[in-house]
DNA sequence: CTGTGTGAACCCATTCACAGCC
DNA sequence: GGCTGTGAATGGGTTCACACAG
């Protein structure tokens, strides 16, 4: 297809596409086509092939895709055919959970470092880890670390992410209920958890 | 306005809005402009207008919006205005760090029965609830329990969530990496954290 | 003069339908 | 026959610009 800007949307599905993929794989599955990708994703078909079709990604006509080289191209477009590195500051409960989180090694990440602010967790381990102090945390740069995932108070927040921009990331994943801000060259992916059960209500019937 | 269909789009972002809200109210600002708002969020002034009137909510010409009249106008909208009781399905990590999440007491949340199907844990307490035997989930029928928390492995996932749309739950907070099938009438809102944190190598730039 | 509300224009993602390939 | 890839049509969300209210 000729060129044409890939919608973030597009990008932002990918990585649904990867775990039905994953899951096909798991089954030993060689092939799988768009529909059935669709029916286990909850998604269309058609937006598949396009989202697809976007990044040149193809199928075989009457066959479908070979799922062991689609997952291995959606990996390489969303840079996930490297490893990547990442380090966690805070560690509360949410913080040790994502620290045990057992889904992470799937695409391939690690988390190298944990960081705290609190004088009596500093220096403790956790899942073997030690916790520094988070006024340390420049010395990433030595270590190829290019994610940060934010688990402390909303007050922290802000500052616990230019913390993290200095030290040379590039990707924040934060769980701090704000918005933050961060140079246009940085990517945030913020979760906040009581927000997304805030939304649900909306939808449910008064009773 | 004349009658038009309200994007999902705009309902997505009121919760955005109200965090925003809530954190003038904390200020004990007054009033606030939707320049103002939209600054601290990280979004449009224009759309936040327009989403809003969406709803039928407006301001104050010149002036902008009450803080306090607006978040209730919110809360109402999001069916926030009245509490909301959840059950936790899963006591992993993940699931204690949500049980102690003091997020979600902001929005009326909160936890109610915790459930898991591991013989250990049954009968164990944690924070204070007695955890109890998944097999007895339909029990929170007596109560009028309409929201439920997913926090087991993917494999259990979806009779999990059958399990609580037989006990009447009306929305669901998934954090299994999986989508899962339920009556239309439910809401689910999927969370899956390493896959977001899979969608920012992305935008990161190839060193 | 400031800041809201909103029709209209724009933009862009979704959906469709079908040609083309296996 | 089955399933993909994609231009074209559709649909709808976003952005704009400005009238208007305080």
């Amino acid at each position: 297809m000729r060129y044409r800007r890939i919608p973030d949307e597009a990008v932002w599905r990918l990585p649904i596409y990867l775990r039905g993929l994953l899951f096909s794989l798991e089954k030993s599955q060689e092939t799988v086509s768009s529909q059935e990708l669709a029916d286990f994703l909850g998604v269309h078909p058609w937006q598949i092939r396009k989202d697809l079709s976007y990044f040149g990604v193809f199928g075989t006509p009457g066959v479908g895709y070979k799922v062991k080289k689609l997952s291995r191209q959606i990996k390489k477009i969303l840079k996930l055919n490297i490893n990547h590195k990442a380090v966690l500051v805070g560690t509360g409960n949410l913080g040790t959970a994502i620290l045990t989180h057992p889904g992470f090694k799937v695409y391939g990440f690690e988390i190298t470092a944990v960081f705290d602010n609190d004088p009596k967790k500093i220096g403790q381990k956790i899942e073997n880890i030690n916790i520094k102090d988070v006024a340390k945390l420049s010395l990433i740069k030595r270590q190829k670390v290019d994610l940060g995932i934010i688990t402390v108070p909303r007050q922290s927040a802000q500052e616990v992410a230019d913390n993290l921009v200095r030290s040379g990331i590039k990707g924040i994943l934060n769980f701090s209920p704000c918005h933050i801000n961060v140079p246009k060259k940085v990517k945030v992916i913020t979760i906040d958890i009581a927000m997304d059960l805030a939304r649900l209500p909306y939808y449910m019937p008064t009773s």
